[in-house]
DNA sequence: CGCCGCTTGTGAGCCGCGCCACAGCGCCCT
DNA sequence: AGGGCGCTGTGGCGCGGCTCACAAGCGGCG
């Protein structure tokens, strides 16, 4: 009863996401019933840097942090991803270790393809190699243009920079503004730019006082795009 | 003539590229007289940031260097592609523009592969798609561990761990250490870690009163490669 | 030959921001 | 209620490294 119900829902999963939505019915149905469901706590971490990699997950519920840390215990967060999106793609490519940590931000479900339920289905349909590579493509911009903020920009014009994106990712449009339907901490949003705390907690007061952003319920709300976006490309 | 004599040429050249070397014959030939050479004078640009971009390149002679600039004229040097290696796929493969620079360190041959004769080819060997899939992942841990060093060393471990990586690449074994078979600037040393030309003139001179480096007719050489070991893992 | 542009070498000053210290505050657990 | 813990809000100190300024070597070229 519960697998019937199970099965169901993984195959809707998957026709539900982008990267394999034009499977035939037949193959993706084969990938549902390998596919396994994993559930992982708040806080739970899904996998570490180092250990060895050869499965990928798609988020269904919930949101994980793509994370690794410093050898003095300092964090950066790579990546946030939503409910419909995908990680962990690379190690079970290329099949080496796992390059950071995945923990759940919430309470989570994901649904995990192993690297030898995917691998025939790849070679077999040549259109979904393609998606891959587009994914991956994607994945290195973003982290080229990373690897840019951080060299060339000060503290306000990358926050600024990340508080865009997670606009863009987790905003949903309210009264008063773009409000991030995401409750990050201080410290995670430090994390996320390669800034203290202590800095964000500035840069965020002083720009509610200037009106560019608000609070609402602890949740960040953008009021003004355009003095942020001042900000963002002050090239200081 | 010549013409036969090139052709000739581009042939050895796919063979004896890692990424193409496993086709058939005749593919492998279908794509080399389609191919186009194309020559480059030191400093000159062979591309920039931002222009549509539907074809890689392979060095068959020469350096190139792969770059983007700051607002504010800073420069970032992402890497620096050797003969036999690959550039320029992303913009290929993906359609979007060229995400960063490419500038001719030398005297430089390129063989240019466009997207309309590379597709075709890409679709019907599954097994070259996977050898791309996989040059993606390794440029994406790459930068990704970029990005890291940026955030959490200071100077002196990057600049040493940036020797280290251009040990790996450029080092040929000397009488006296692993020398650097490749002539930069402090300036592009600089560029290369994202610290300014004074702090790298002030480092490499530390290192080599300290005998970890030294100096051969204006390359470097590493001399202590455990010393060098060292100040990268020093995790200030 | 002399000039110019590029590189190296070095010191002084300055500034952004990380780190520390501490205070107030909500929340959960006992 | 009480106590502990994680988050927020702020001020001050210190330091790493960027900026600036300048001198000197070194081809390349008219």
């Amino acid at each position: 009863m519960t697998a019937i119900r199970i099965n169901f829902d993984k195959d809707l999963v998957l026709a539900g996401h982008f990267l394999l939505k034009h499977l035939e019915r037949e193959e993706r149905h084969r990938l549902a019933t390998a596919a396994r469901l994993s559930h992982h706590a708040r806080g739970a971490m899904i996998f570490q840097k180092g250990d060895p990699g050869d499965s990928m997950m798609a988020v269904i519920r919930g949101r994980v942090k793509i994370c690794c840390h410093s050898m003095d215990g300092k964090e950066l967060v790579l990546s946030i991803i939503n409910k419909g999106g995908l990680f962990g793609e690379i190690a079970l490519l290329d099949g080496e270790p796992r390059t950071a940590d995945a923990v759940a931000l919430e309470e989570t479900d994901l649904l995990v393809l192993d690297r030898s339920q995917l691998m025939p289905v790849l070679t077999a349909r040549p259109d979904l190699a393609f998606r891959i590579i587009s994914v991956l493509c994607q994945r290195l911009r973003q982290t080229s243009e990373h690897l840019e903020d951080t060299l060339f920009l000060e503290a306000p014009s990358r926050f600024a920079r990340a508080l865009k994106r997670l606009g863009d990712a987790f905003g949903k449009p309210g009264p008063e503004g773009l409000r991030l339907d995401i409750k990050l901490s201080q410290q995670q949003l430090g994390c996320l730019v390669g800034v203290s705390r202590e800095s964000v907690n500035k840069l965020l007061n002083e720009w509610q006082r200037a009106g560019v952003i608000g609070m609402d319920a602890g949740y960040i709300v953008i009021r003004d795009t355009g003095a942020l976006d001042d900000i963002a490309d002050s090239c200081g």
